[in-house]
DNA sequence: GTAAATATCTACTAATTCTATAGATATTAA
DNA sequence: TTAATATCTATAGAATTAGTAGATATTTAC
């Protein structure tokens, strides 16, 4: 129930890359500065990001990161279990690749398995109530309101 | 997102004292045994969740646990809690002592800390709709369809 | 009052996971 | 051809989690 680096990093990562008057490509260096990341630490961010379907990239001179998804159809819960991996908070309660846990009698008997697969989708809804737009949207305003300068000029 | 070994020997512990037919007080080597739970870090355990008020203890021969709070009356949040500390995504985000993040601008002007504490408590709420009561109740019923023994003779 | 069974406390070790860094390679545009 | 970029593999360091050890205090039963 802690929020990961990685984690952290890819939702300022992706909000730089979001940001209004953000230019259509963005370069690793560049968010790293914008976002204060360490940029061999957001290279796998971004490379995480990238496997999922978040973000698109380019190489070479000028290259560098672009939103893939619409950041309105892209949700919290997709950005943090595209770098910290599938919500589970037990191996037989994962979603799609359920395994027996170590001690435990098997799958289908297991208490446990019901209780954390309902746990779990309490935090995957408590994820999806937020959109790439709306971190966005609210990483701007806080911005303004701390009368920091904008990312972009706009 | 994932259940420490601490949380679930607290939820196995829990649900032996309060299984059906389970006597007023279980010394912790019994409870290490029919749980299959390391004496010595169950130790740990039950202080934890001495320490919360979810058991009371008692010491010399013929000492051991007992519930001390009605197990309908216990949620798996205040187990987890009991045992693992407050959820909190972020510093920022706890619910009753936040703290500034390391690198956040501040408390008022993180965008992320309200993100997080709506996600917080998205979490409490989905484990707040379990209480000590029905995970004894599930435990119990797993051990009967898994035609295991069951903890105590009723 | 002594012995045995128990909880409690402090400290330490081992294992794992998380965070970060290093350095080499591939790609692209100018 | 050069410079700026992403990509890949490996490793190091730090922090957290899991588990162990051993001494001490308390209570009951005899």
């Amino acid at each position: 129930m802690k929020l990961s680096k990685k984690a952290e990093y890819a939702l300022r990562a992706l909000t730089c890359l979001g940001a209004p008057g953000a230019p259509p490509v963005v370069s690793i260096q560049e968010i790293a500065d914008q976002a204060h990341i360490p940029k061999k630490f957001l290279e796998q961010v971004l490379l995480a990001l990238k496997k999922a379907g978040l973000v698109h990239s380019s190489r070479g001179k000028a290259g560098g990161y672009s939103l893939h998804a619409a950041p309105a159809r892209v949700t919290l819960g997709d950005i943090i279990q595209a770098v910290d991996g599938p919500f589970a908070p037990l191996p037989c309660a994962d979603a799609t690749a359920p395994v027996a846990c170590p001690d435990c009698i098997s799958l289908e008997h297991c208490w446990l398995r019901g209780v954390m697969t309902e746990v779990r989708q309490a935090v995957v809804a408590g994820c999806e109530q937020f959109t790439l737009a709306d971190l966005c949207r609210r990483a701007e305003d806080g911005r303004r309101r701390a009368g920091q300068a904008l990312m972009y000029e706009i």
